[in-house]
RNA sequence: GCGGUCGUAGCUCAAUGGUAGAGCGCCAGUUUGUGGAACUGGUAACGAGGGUUCGAUUCCCUUCGAUCGCCCCA
């Protein structure tokens, strides 16, 4: 028989890697929780349209990313709606804020969520077929300090998880639905007289109305040109231009750090104005980006909704953890045993499995292993578990109605009275 | 979608055209109820399929998987 493995591109989320996910998510959701933010869950497959719309059409993720769902054996021809496994989360957010009504309540309309996110990629470091994120939105509201006050979250988040410091905010704006157009035909003629020294992948972004990604183009050629081409934010709105200029004052006065990159450009279609992404500094291959986010004001009328202001932004968890690792941060122990009873014998297999019961009703968080049966090899087991306290019980305890408990750090011992057991170890514990 | 590297026990690695060794781990023991050392024994692997060959883990092909880079992105 041969072993099944795991499909292309996913990871098994093993116990040693839970503290850090615990870490990473008990600070998300703190800072959630202190700005008034709500939690929300959307469905891991949505129709197609629902991405295929704000994110782009020509967009590789949309092209040639997603992951459609069907049943098992349905014929293709049938005219279901295309589901797909969700490759972004945003567009689902509003998906359910308009379908739900909630543009009808007391806006803004703050969410925050996390979950698994997937796309069809060749895996490699930092970026799997299935990977999670947790993020937030500020749905219904459009002013330049809730821009900031976003910038300011994930630079508070970025803090808190201790990397802040090795981490650079870069920021940009990419215009409104009004200047978008405008800035997309300017450069497109700026880089068309360029046309026969770009790559071909930058001649086919121009064609495919996406000359903002030749901006980052990674061919030294088309690097070079696209140094020489105009900004983006000389050539954005007057209102766009405020915006922008309004949200990095309200930065600088709440003191976040933020590097200026005018070639800055993200790749999901539905951002205008204000984008920014986190970025690994000094770092140049890879995957760099643990972070990015931006303002999209006009991604519920792509889905057919009202005009909506919003902005929000998304952290890769994955990455965030492998980043956390390579810099040698810890993630606190949260899950490990405090106590191991121990067990020679029938009778005292009876009573250790009676104690056990109740040590977790009260709380203690108890191992036990009734298949050893030699005294050493338990002992064995909680030193190499690290398990601190370990309460061993014989015929000869089974008889006195007592426990020995033993303290495997300090090398110390004393037997105490069944009645006595719980308070005695609760206070052995907190010391 | 493109390119590079790599697939031997649970892990880290060897060796070999005639079916594989070690270290660590795991299990048990070293006389009867005390771990972290030592010793003894046990455990377990050539990713899959095909080809060449008397014979392949070793050579070739395919495939699957891992890994890294490009593209793209978190």
């Amino acid at each position: 028989m041969q072993k099944l493995l795991k499909p292309r591109g996913t990871q098994d989320i093993l116990p040693q890697d839970q503290k850090y996910r615990d870490f990473i998510w008990k600070i998300f959701e703190k800072k959630m929780v202190l700005q008034g933010f709500e939690k929300i869950e959307t469905p891991i497959f949505e129709r197609a349209e629902v991405f295929a719309r704000p994110i782009g059409e020509n967009s590789d993720i949309v092209q040639k990313q997603m992951f459609e769902v069907s049943r098992l054996g349905s014929s293709k021809n049938d005219n279901e709606e295309k589901l797909v496994l969700r490759p972004d989360y945003t567009a689902g957010i509003i998906r359910s804020y308009l379908e739900t009504g909630f543009s009808g309540a007391p806006q803004p309309f703050k969410l925050y969520y996390a979950g698994p996110l997937f796309r069809y990629e060749r895996p490699q470091k930092g970026r799997q077929r299935q990977f999670t994120q947790f993020g937030f939105e500020v749905i219904g509201d459009s002013a330049s300090a809730t821009d900031a006050l976003t910038i300011y979250t994930v630079w508070d988040i970025l803090k808190s998880l201790k990397i802040l410091k090795l981490c650079s905010i870069e920021i940009n704006t990419v215009g409104c639905e009004l200047c978008k157009p405008d800035i997309s035909e300017k450069l497109q003629n700026f880089f068309n007289s360029f046309k026969k020294m770009l790559c071909g992948d930058c001649k086919k972004r121009i064609n495919n109305n996406n000359p903002l990604r030749i901006l980052d183009c990674k061919e030294k050629t088309c690097q070079k040109i696209a140094s020489s081409s105009p900004d983006i934010i000389d050539m954005v709105c007057e209102n766009c231009k405020t915006h922008f200029s309004e949200t990095l004052e309200f930065l600088d006065e709440l003191n976040v750090s933020y590097d200026l990159n005018p070639k800055l450009v993200r790749g999901l279609d539905y951002y205008t104005r204000t984008t920014f992404e986190v970025v690994i500094k000094n770092v140049k291959e890879r995957q760099s980006s643990l972070a990015g986010g931006g303002r999209y004001d006009r991604l519920a009328k792509t889905l057919g909704g009202k005009k909506t202001s919003a902005i929000g932004m998304s952290f890769g968890v994955e990455r965030i953890i492998e980043f956390l690792k390579e810099n040698n941060i810890d993630a606190p122990e949260t899950s490990k045993p405090q106590v191991m009873l121990i067990q020679l014998g029938p009778k005292a297999r009876k009573k250790t499995l009676k104690l056990m019961t109740e040590l977790i009703k009260k709380g203690i968080k108890s191992f036990i292993a009734p298949g050893k049966e030699s005294l050493k090899s338990q002992l064995h087991l909680a030193d190499k578990k690290k398990i601190r306290f370990v309460l061993i019980v014989g015929e000869r305890e089974v008889f006195d109605k007592s426990v020995i408990v033993k303290d495997m750090e300090r090398n110390s011992q004393e037997s105490i009275n069944d009645g006595r057991l719980i308070n005695k170890l609760k206070s052995k514990i907190k010391n």
